[in-house]
DNA sequence: TTTTGCCTTACGGTTTCCCGTAAAAATACC
DNA sequence: GGTATTTTTACGGGAAACCGTAAGGCAAAA
């Protein structure tokens, strides 16, 4: 089994209950940090000390408080521990549940697990580790069969644009003269709505406000 | 110390915690329920073999799955289990931070205590514990000096059925219809259409589009 | 260069939405 | 019971969005 974990997450709670799941696995002394900060401070110690971290299981949303950060999220974190250490595995602890956002830890960041804050995540997260510590990379459960046959559309860079355009309130007659200032292409009205229409035929949506709410809870926005 | 207590939490992790913490606290078999209805069931039998828990632990969203249940959250079974135990002890741990709602337990349900899932949750849920048991009521720490001055605008019941129809697509013009058929009232377009002005006027809203996406970023609807 | 096909833009008619005003109904108050 | 106040509804003009069609632009192939 490992023998040096680090474990990134800012409620005691569930820092606790990770750390007694990693004891019942037999990793004798499993550290722990509270910001993402110290997490990475403590990784790059690890290196120069010659006694590296094997497994990083981080949270991935750390609540701001009185300490200000360099790193504010899980998805930095991971990010700069790579950089700091390439070889460093990854398991994802949180309660994250949107298909794209952690199809993205996987395809961006290469992580070598999720485990989802849920009814029987400590049972998992054990199996998750025991995987992991067999070089397998471990899916959650939970997003194993939806195996991306539905979702299939792919928002472009211009749909998400555009979709948050019409999310923090611009009206769709004003976008043409937005999009050509950014020198974006297309930037005709008539684009934007030819766009709109076949994005909300695909998934037969009748309404902007419809769509706009599909692409906050898939986390596209 | 108390003698016994119960939690009704579905996190597996967090379940574990809250154990710990309490056997930390002397609580030696502090029992626990992944399902509100199992967690009625036990109050009941405490009850019935003449052996009454003296605190209830529970969190306030459960999440779904395939086994249904008559309890679907934390506010349904307080009620129900003051009904069946009215002296029983109440202590709410959840991730909600609204404090409208939280404000709604304590109003409405009459619970002695609640603490955030949050970074130093499991300390506090220490001390939340010893100031139940000296019957003190305790209050949640980031609660305390806010007066509840900013975010007063309450969305109601009507505010939030209207935007939960625009976002799954149904036309302004339709919903009058829908609203009558549910005997909702006011039920005319025109209502609907000043509802909707007053909301995004108060939050200098241009767009339904922005109000749907606010509304999904603070989890209304 | 010309042709072909695809993407973008322009435009007009229709529907829906927006917004102000005023009537009607419901509720509260005297 | 009658009056005042608030809430709900009705209506109409104007703006924005929707939707189909056609014209223009651009790049690759002939």
């Amino acid at each position: 089994m490992f023998e040096n974990v680090l474990i990134a997450e800012d409620h005691e709670s569930t820092s606790i209950s990770v750390r007694k799941t990693l004891e019942d696995l037999g990793v004798t002394t499993p550290q722990y940090a509270y910001y993402c900060d110290d997490a990475l401070t403590r990784i790059r110690n690890g290196i120069r000390e010659g006694q590296p971290y094997e497994l990083l299981i981080t949270d991935l949303f750390f609540e701001e408080d009185d300490r200000p950060q360099q790193l504010t999220d899980g998805a930095a974190l991971i990010a700069a521990a790579r950089q700091a250490q390439p070889g460093l595995k990854v398991l994802v602890f949180s309660a994250e549940h949107r298909a794209a956002v952690i199809e993205g830890l996987y395809s961006d960041l290469g992580i070598n697990g999720y485990v989802r804050k849920a009814r029987r995540d400590a049972q998992e997260l054990k199996s998750a580790i025991e995987a992991i510590h067999k070089n397998k990379i471990h899916y959650p459960v939970h997003l194993r069969q939806t195996g991306g046959q539905k979702n299939t559309y792919e928002f472009s860079e211009f749909d998400i644009t555009i979709i948050t355009l019409l999310s923090n309130g611009m009206h769709q007659k004003d976008i043409p003269a937005y999009l050509a200032k950014k020198e974006i292409r297309p930037s005709s009205l008539s684009s934007l709505e030819k766009r709109l229409n076949l994005i909300k035929e695909t998934f037969e949506f009748s309404k902007n406000e419809q769509l706009v709410a599909f692409c906050k809870d898939m986390g596209i926005i």
